[in-house]
DNA sequence: TGGGCGTTGTGACCGCAGTCACATTGGCCT
DNA sequence: AGGCCAATGTGACTGCGGTCACAACGCCCA
């Protein structure tokens, strides 16, 4: 089995052990089978780009292994990161099922496993099978379900404090850490990209992180967060 | 025929004369006949609430006539509109499919036509028809689409000048004016509900609006405005 | 026709955060 | 160990736009 860029593959979707946790792998045996013949397995180094914003679709990618960041930008250069996509998730659905140029840009963070399937291969795939269509409305649904929450996020804040706080606490809930006396989140972004996801500048997000340092809510060992003041965090991020 | 809120009612998709056009209303006669079996048709007068954010999904709403507001607010009480859904789109489709709680609220700025349909019966509806549920996956594709433009619209851009700018020529296009050399949009929202679409205050709006007027880019005719100069305006919308 | 209320217009003030400029740190590669 | 570059930290300045407070319309209806 080859291994480029220190990732073992997965070759076969049928036996992958992660499958039952995925919403979109979790399919039925028959229908795994023929995406099994549709899929092309590819690896992917750190930084490299999937696909770009306002590209004709060419297909989806199914995160494997690794993750994904999602952005969008604007013709001045202006840069804003939409999510971090993490394995088991569907990437360049919606464009590929509507035939409208990809919404965003996808660069891998680390190194990735993906299953590509091309357009043609995937709508064929879809239109073959009721329960995959299902499960690929279901899919949009959480896409959309997702993007509403990123918009109540950046619409309904005021303060640059109050989107950081809540970027926080969706981090540590997504790593089921929330329960803990004290949660902690490993940071994967400079504060440049933290920037980028909530629509502020690096300097701010630099102060601001020091400022919860300061009042002894965040404590930071390397590049590990230790929330010390949940109920503080939560405080700022539901203020006025 | 009853006709409540100076309405006429379409009673029947099979004969809806604006059914070429619309999405979702474009089904084969087969499907459309057991659509209309379990669809329920119903009026609205203006500001009526359809549903509401977080309520469980009760179901499905085709508009056949009238625009319906829809918009997530905060705890504190803070309101972005997040679009003015028109004829022949499905409301509620992400949350009655995924089954997560409505993602916004829904209410009626005219007298609306609308045809509704339990949660269950669409399940069965779309599991029953490989058509049907493409058509659905593609209908949450464009949804999906239309809020990542948002999110652009929101977040990579920093004066709320360039925001209002933005809305100004989506309205114009949406209206099939931009072509024109001076497009006529008539204004059917406050400044108020502007604002909050934008995510600005109302006095912002108010000021941008007269700024606009001054530099002769704009006139307003009663609630109608007039663009006499598109160019300068869609300057405004990308500058920086 | 005159209230009455929702909408719009305008001034004054001020705070958040963007921007620029530079110092400092830390990690990585040779 | 040393050097290099990216990432982080910090101060000073400034302007956009939020907020408050009122004034002026404009429209509907009794």
């Amino acid at each position: 089995m080859i291994s480029p860029y220190g990732m073992e593959i997965v070759e076969n979707c049928l036996t992958c052990k992660l499958r039952a946790e995925r919403l979109f792998c979790d399919l039925p045996p028959a229908a795994l089978q023929s995406f099994e013949e549709i899929k092309f397995t590819t690896a992917y180094p750190e930084g490299a780009t999937l696909f770009v914003e306002r590209q004709e679709p060419r297909g989806i990618f199914v995160i494997c292994r690794g993750s994904v960041k999602l952005s969008v930008s604007a013709p001045n250069g202006k840069v804003m990161i939409v999510k971090i996509a993490e394995p088991g998730e569907v990437l360049g659905l919606s464009a590929t099922v509507s035939g409208r140029p990809y919404e965003v840009t996808a660069e891998t963070l680390d190194p990735c496993q993906v299953n590509f399937v091309k357009r043609e291969d995937f709508l064929r795939f879809l239109k073959n099978d009721v329960q995959v269509c299902f499960k690929v409305a279901q899919q949009l649904s959480e896409k959309y379900h997702n993007v509403c929450n990123e918009i109540r996020a950046l619409g309904l804040s005021h303060s640059a404090a109050e989107k950081l706080a809540k970027l926080l606490l969706e981090w540590t809930a997504k790593n089921g850490e929330s329960a803990k006396t004290e949660p902690r989140i490993k940071l994967r972004l400079t504060h440049e990209e933290i920037a980028q996801m909530i629509g502020t500048s690096r300097e701010t997000v630099t102060r601001l992180l020091a400022d919860l340092k300061k009042h002894e809510i965040l404590n930071a060992r390397g590049s590990t967060l230790v929330i010390r003041n949940q109920a503080a965090l939560r405080e700022i991020a539901n203020s006025n």
